[in-house]
DNA sequence: GTTATAAATGTAAGCGCTTACATTTTATGT
DNA sequence: ACATAAAATGTAAGCGCTTACATTTATAAC
């Protein structure tokens, strides 16, 4: 491989030009430029990005890491990311935390080892004080789906509340009026928040919110699944289940089916996400739109400008849900 | 941030002493490791690792191409291998392709560029002969998902004609004739191999493969769609199909929806991918298992040992598909 | 106690760049 | 033509490590 010493010899420049060159800032005359590149080619010259790095302290890198890399949440999130990152050249460095508190530091401190100019973080195990003493170091970053006081510039989050309030609303907009709720560990903000927007609709419509037909999941499938049976066996009845995310949905709908359920007619079930299988499943799930995509090229836009001072469009840390009405939800029977 | 200078002053040792503990590989005493290790911590020291590789000729970085980041083919996939990487403290950067031929050399080339020390790819459409030629430079990569008999050891890959077998004999199997077939794209390998199969078995029943009924989409929803319909308005008949992957499967189901075809009931549908989320749609969707997270391990495990000098389990490229039945496959009606 | 040998440690060059500063060349005004 | 400023280029010192080689220290055999 060609290093910058055998370009500066065969365009009889010295190293130094040859480095303006190829970073293009400092005045250099345009002869000379022209011999450089001619030689870079002919070489087949390629700057080796680990010594620009080490020399500029700048490892054009960012970290992203998520909580799993599967999953079609995160699929978009980083595709978002990825886009906007590769078009300046920077790459994404990619780890996964699994939701376990070991995971995610190890993962944090794995993408610092890495001299990752800044960070994007999906994180979800780690506590708000070690995130805030992170926040002190040398590494800037940004969390996505997380609020922390300390932190609100740089978290970019979805208004959990709106978005519950809309399931809701919808819901009893259809003359619902005993639903069932399959929240998130509501140890969990976004799960509070998504129930607490539940309520407030509820208390719109004059209605009480029933703790016996609320089951606390973990927003994953087989919680779904157990939590509608769980529900219905307690012999309650009720003619629509709100589940805080799409799998969760998917995990009640299968339960539904096994306890003979016609759907939607005899239960409405909506999600929480519009993750893109929602239009796939059966009937076509009702649910809330979550923009992660735009959210993840938001969180890559805060880098850019805060870590590589970079022009942006204007950031944004809040972004709003909306409706996305398909057939699982009916006009309440009775 | 400490460097290695300031630990190696703080224990009163050589830069090399310090170097050696951190890479624990020549002969150090007990009591320097020690002094070392102490001061390391004191310092709460890490490595530099740009400047490790810059020194060492060795990223630890192996570059990742696949079409997309998001979907479910992928997820699967990059889940298999960062988790094999990660615990081997390398990490992955992650490019797109997006199934184009310029977009997929400058991933290459990108991913070249940031000196990884070496290459999953999973492109489509860049040649054979690139490849061919990309394996005769500096930094050595392994193929999911592609066939190049001058790369034959570093080809992992599925064998696709028996999964394209495997598909056509269920269905034959269940008594169907008259069966649609929508295929990939046909410049692909992987499209002619599952067709190949599909005649195979047809074959083995004594029918001859009818064209009329063969619709050439290329891998996406909307062609499965599109092909269903286009074949159902030639007004022949048939009582099944078969999609060369998942996503035109799903495609297909909302076309014979549209059409007002009852599943399974008068239109039995068969997938190939065994994507997550077949058994979520309706009728839960019949596939060929492609054992993807597995095959990314292996490609994981492929680099461990040819550029890493890793110990590994046996290297396999070709892996087999297999039969997963659910419900959108019935008897044939008459 | 020698000497030969092995183990532990140190020295210093270098990985391929960037960049502050010094120097040379060119342009500008009079 | 000359002084002065601006533009172009060069020089050399790092960035934080690894590693070949040199040197010192410990160990063993006699």
């Amino acid at each position: 491989m060609a290093t910058i010493y055998e370009v500066s010899k065969l365009a009889g420049v010295s190293l130094a030009t040859v480095s303006r060159v190829m970073n293009n800032n400092a005045n250099v005359s345009d002869a000379t430029r022209k011999k450089v590149t001619a030689a870079m080619s002919e070489l087949g010259y390629r700057p080796n990005s680990i010594a620009q790095s080490l020399a500029s302290n700048c490892s054009n890198s960012v970290g992203l890491l998520v909580s799993e890399l599967q999953g079609p949440f995160y699929g978009p999130m980083m595709s978002g990311i990825e886009n906007i990152f590769r078009n300046q050249g920077k790459h994404v460095i990619i780890a996964a935390g699994h939701s376990d508190e070991e995971r995610e530091q190890q993962g944090i401190e794995f993408l610092i080892s890495r001299n990752c100019d800044g960070l994007i973080l999906h994180v979800e195990a780690v506590s708000d004080d070690y995130l805030i003493k992170l926040s002190k170091g040398r590494v800037p970053f940004v969390l996505i789906n997380r609020f922390i006081p300390e932190l609100s510039d740089r978290c970019i989050i979805l208004n959990n509340i709106k978005g519950g309030y809309l399931a809701a609303k919808h819901v009893l907009e259809q003359g619902h009026k005993n639903i069932a709720y399959i929240s998130g560990p509501l140890w969990k903000k976004d799960a509070q928040d998504r129930l607490a927007g539940h309520k407030q609709a509820l208390a719109e419509f004059n209605l009480s919110f029933n703790e016996q037909l609320l089951y606390q999941g973990d927003f994953m499938e087989t919680s779904g699944f157990e939590g509608l049976k769980t529900i219905y066996q307690q012999g309650l009845s009720f003619s629509a289940v709100i589940c805080a995310n799409d799998e969760m949905a998917t995990g009640a709908i299968a339960s539904a089916r096994e306890l003979g359920l016609a759907l939607p007619e005899q239960l409405s079930v909506m999600g929480y996400d519009n993750v893109f299988f929602t239009r796939h499943i059966y009937p076509p799930l009702s649910t809330i739109n979550y923009p992660i995509n735009e959210m993840g090229q938001m969180a890559a836009n805060w880098i850019l400008k805060h870590v590589y001072q970079k022009q942006t469009e204007p950031l944004q840390t809040m972004f709003e849900p909306s409706l996305v009405a398909r057939q699982s939800i009916r006009h309440c029977p009775q």
